[in-house]
DNA sequence: GCCCTATGTGGCAAAATGTTAAATCTTGTA
DNA sequence: TACAAGATTTAACATTTTGCCACATAGGGC
């Protein structure tokens, strides 16, 4: 299964409410980056990655729909927006300009755990405990290109149905590949999941994981079309 | 993107509201089955797919949160609650029973459109808008001279049918002459394209990836038919 | 025609990536 | 503990892509 967990970025000027929602929220079992400014918010989004956003739309000097766009345009990363506002048209604009979902201030801690969850579950990410009392584990398989890959059963199966061996790690790089297709993630990312070690920019391990799999899934691993190399960034995988 | 519209499911008892819903989402360009009860939303639900389910969980005779949780093991299909009650709990346990989105009643058609939308596009539901994704329109082909540039699979394809091979530089610089084809693009604009990077005027990292693409697609290179340069200001795709 | 600027292009050098092979580390087992 | 098999990392080298310099050519104003 997945090891880590959902990376949050809250971006919320108010440094109570802040440590508020950080609070609940890594009890809950997140992880949690927080900025106090849209420049601030721009410099984490800008050098890490994060599986949300919660976006506060009323951050002073600062166009919170402008910081959206600006968002999407970087990558499809899932944004939360909490507003104290209760204007039913400030919702739309905000839904419309790319936002997954819309809370009005004040909300219940749960409500916002509990809708975070909702939209994290769309991105891939498991039920963290006894609500998926019903068991059918939908969630824990994803397809590429007629590949199955097998969360909770650790398989990976061919379009004709073979079952192919891979390592742990080659396994975990292509669950987190997966996991945010089409989206490149860069080596970091992918080295931190298999091994918890700091990355240096000589460290080509991934490169060789990545490499391996290729020769296994790939038809021409010459011509890969499945796992896309993006330059200075990372690998994607193609949708 | 989708060729067809998305298909809705609207569960909801009272005929007066659901009749508003189906003609508000139809006339947004969705499409939408209708059902009052839960054993005709069963009914459909055997019987024929739906992109996304709207779900009154105040049915007589019935326990919304059974039917979300029948939907779920059947498929992954997202699921919007609409409800006249606004317990916080009752959201919060809408929301880990599997839902995607909760909306409490009264709200405004536009709202519900939005969040439906909102949700679809989590599922790979293009928005009319052309969003970009890694900074390459997503969406279509674009022909020029009889070439094909295919956007999504990062392909350019001549006018015999060959498959010619771009790097990302060169691709990324055609696609945005295409897509503002025919005024010419500036070398600013260019630039930052593929690189987020300031351009000075002595920056000729553009002028190269002209050449290397002239040679590549101009029957003589000398005699640029194409790819045309307009002088002070930048490039231009020939109609 | 002359001069200044803008553009086209060949030729490296630097940086990033793909790959092979050897070294090192892990794990299961006797 | 020692061994063997497999997994992972390191090292080294090949290849691709990109940036930049230098020089050639072309345009336009005087």
């Amino acid at each position: 299964m997945k090891a880590s967990k959902p990376h949050l970025l809250i971006v919320e000027d108010d440094e109570v409410i802040r440590s508020v929602y950080t609070q609940y929220l890594t009890e809950a079992g997140l992880s949690v980056t927080e900025a106090s400014t849209g420049a601030e918010a721009r410099t984490y989004l800008a050098s890490e990655h994060h599986d949300l956003v919660i976006l506060d739309l009323g951050l002073p000097n600062e166009d919170g729909l402008d910081l959206i766009r600006e968002i999407r345009k970087r990558a499809n990363t899932p944004i939360v927006i909490v507003s104290g506002r209760s204007d039913p048209i400030e919702r739309v604009v905000g839904l419309e300009a790319g936002a997954d979902d819309f809370l009005v201030k004040p909300f219940l801690n749960r409500e916002l755990l509990a809708r975070v969850r909702a939209v994290l579950r769309r991105r891939g990410w498991e039920q963290p405990s006894g609500a998926t009392a019903n068991g059918v584990p939908t969630s824990g398989v994803t397809t590429f290109q007629g590949w199955r890959l097998d969360l909770p059963a650790r398989r990976l199966e061919s379009p004709i149905g073979d079952t192919v061996h891979v390592t742990t790690a080659e396994f975990q790089v292509l669950a987190e590949l997966a996991r945010r297709m089409p989206e490149p993630v860069s080596r970091r990312d992918l080295l931190a999941l298999v091994h918890q070690r700091e990355w240096s920019p000589a460290d080509r391990s991934i490169d060789i994981h990545i490499s391996n799999l290729r020769r296994k899934i790939e038809v021409d691993p010459k011509v890969p079309r499945i796992i896309i190399g993006v330059r200075n960034v990372g690998y994607a995988l193609a949708p």
